[in-house]
DNA sequence: ATGGTGGGCCCCCCA
């Protein structure tokens, strides 16, 4: 089977492309971030269509997720519990497979901005309150998979410029620190499994022609519990929906299991 | 340090 995840930067203005998308590769299961929705304005019917069952977490404007399945999720949490948001970053659903039940967390992970900001005081509780919960979540649910935009490029090889970039924004260590802290709970970052192209990154930036430079930062992620992690057969990052017109600034990554 | 581009929305916020 098939996990994908992709920030698609307005599910309003990339719906047609996730479809299409959705129909070239018939992946099983996909995590979507940055819907800039609302619940109601979720486009149900067009899933539906396509053979897709879908549970999403809206908000006007800004953030937003939902995962999007051939079979139905079930036992969906929304954003992480304890731990007060106005922001629709989380939604976690169990979905049946052959091996068994698989747990899919699907994140929009915190920007931050700028270290020592208010918004990055804000990443860093975030990120502390996700790892509290997912070490509750991987005690329930041994087949998990954690996805999304992680808002952090975990090593140098990451980042485009990691000279002159250390210590901005995705790149510091206190974030690099977390990401490390999600892998000690016992994930695995499924794309380094594998021998892969270098400079690999799923998110390039709309101005200056950072895709057709190649500037680009690896901060989409698919972490694997060690049940998943045997089976897991491949993980790449689809370069092609970035060049498509009015693209996501964001590539959707997939992993394929057993 | 600024501003480059894109999305949402009501003109400025966020990435």
């Amino acid at each position: 089977m098939q996990i994908a995840t992709w920030n698609i930067n307005s599910l309003s203005v990339r719906l047609p492309q996730v479809l299409a998308w959705l129909a070239a590769n018939p992946v099983d299961a996909i995590g979507l971030q940055e819907l800039k929705l609302v619940d109601e304005k979720f486009p149900h019917d067009a899933f539906q269509a396509a053979g897709y069952h879908a549970v999403c977490f809206g908000q006007k404007t800004y953030n937003g997720v939902a995962i999007i399945s051939r079979t139905p999720a079930h036992d969906v949490v929304r954003n992480i519990p304890g731990h007060e948001d106005e922001q629709a970053r989380v939604i976690a659903a169990t979905l049946d497979t052959a091996e068994g039940p698989l747990r899919l967390i699907n994140c929009y992970f915190v920007n931050g901005q700028e270290p020592g900001s208010d918004k990055f005081a804000y990443k860093l509780k975030w990120l502390a309150a996700l790892h509290d919960w997912l070490r509750q979540e991987l005690a329930a649910h041994p087949r998990l998979a954690l996805v999304g935009d992680f808002n952090v490029a975990p090593e140098d090889r990451d980042s485009y410029d990691p000279v002159g970039l250390k210590g901005t924004i995705h790149h510091t260590a206190e974030e690099r620190q977390h990401f490390q802290d999600l892998l000690a709970l016992g994930l695995t970052d499924a794309f380094r499994l594998f021998e892969q192209p270098e400079k690999s990154y799923s998110w390039w930036d709309y101005r200056q022609l950072g895709f057709q430079k190649n500037r680009g930062l690896r901060i989409d992620h698919i972490l694997v519990s060690q049940a998943l992690c045997a089976g897991v057969t491949a993980c790449l990052i689809d370069r092609a929906p970035r060049k498509n017109p009015q693209p996501s600034d964001h590539a959707p990554v997939v992993v394929t299991l057993g």
